[in-house]
DNA sequence: ACCTGAACACCGTTCAAGT
DNA sequence: ACCTGAACACCGTTCAAGT
């Protein structure tokens, strides 16, 4: 965890984690099966982190929802580019679990169908990984400050041909601007107001 | 391309392709200036491939939009895990603007405001992409047919402890589920609701 | 401009041997 | 059960030298 914070996810590598502790590669293996137990462990204990509500309100269903994505996707900003090693498949480590029947309580008590909040889970889970991820990528390190980002983004967009590409060229602001917890929480509305469209 | 289908993207190294040029590795940084570059451009070759309609029709802006989504995957899917190469950021190949401007222009001409139609392609570009690449593990090598995985998964979630996670142990059957077209199709109605929702 | 051999600085994992 | 040194079979990239 201390590499993962200090140098990101690509630091990570059994023979770095063994040098930190003072041994060797091979000595990692009698505690791990290999490094993807290593790194499932580390995304546990990321996930560990996230607050979950003490008890479910189900006229609330959209709140503590809404609550704990916008968690979920904090407790991974503080770590890195970690969110990479969450994405295309589903945690199953212990807390990930918990978290993941949490979620599927605040719904189904709050009246979304079951197979509404079996695919919901799934949508919900990858909007938050996939833009913590990208925003581990903003947050890069050779970059100084975030402005340049998204200037230089906007530039793209702005400089491409505006006769093939109009509606790119057109929309060089609003693709690029906003701040990033407004663009985050913009989207989070929009996917759970298509949940809430299928409660009666 | 032709390693890609073969043996998957783990297989893609610059060592590989230069074998099957008959040349060496370092030959290829006269044509490309890293790996990622080289990778980019496959990329950009799979997404050429997914059709696009000959014009925009207003009035069927969700049809469009959402048939150009199941061929983005469709695309995806022939090509074993290239789905993971375009998660995380966002592909700016040539093919890859000229599918983006027509999704964009689809909802911009449907009536979708600027805003929301600019949150909206990222989230429906990752949902495309992560559904690909999740389709790609379930397809991994070693599996002989897909009842198997279902089945696994689904015993999975029936063993864990029913006190502490009562909701996944609850909704085993819709977690894992159904016909994996059928599912796909269910999210992306989901964010096509979502967004349409928006429209007056 | 394009290509090459050889090297550099890494990886994850295995395995026989030790305590 | 836990640890070790040494090795195996790989990586991406660089660099001086060639055509």
């Amino acid at each position: 965890m201390t590499v993962l914070d200090a140098e990101g996810l690509d630091a990570v590598t059994m023979r770095r984690i063994a040098t930190d502790l003072g041994t060797g590669p091979a000595s990692l293996y009698a505690h791990v099966a290999d490094k993807d137990e290593l790194v499932a462990a580390l995304l546990d204990r990321v996930i560990s982190e996230v607050p979950l509500p003490e008890r479910i309100e189900p006229e609330r269903w959209q709140d503590q929802l809404r609550q704990l994505i916008i968690d979920g996707r904090a407790a991974f900003g503080r770590h890195r580019d970690i969110a990479r090693a969450s994405m295309g498949f589903i945690p199953t480590g212990q807390h990930a679990l918990v978290a993941s029947n949490m979620m599927l309580g605040i719904m189904l008590e709050g009246g979304v169908e079951p197979r509404v909040a079996a695919y919901a889970i799934d949508i919900l889970a990858l909007y938050m990984t996939a833009y913590a991820y990208e925003d581990s990528l903003e947050n890069a390190p050779s970059k100084t400050h975030t402005e340049d980002f998204h200037e230089q983004l906007q530039a793209f967009f702005t400089a491409l041909p505006a006769d093939r590409l109009p509606y790119l060229v057109a929309m060089a602001e609003p693709l690029t601007g906003g701040d990033g917890n407004e663009r985050f929480e913009f989207g989070l509305d929009l996917l759970i107001r298509g949940i809430a469209s299928t409660v009666k």
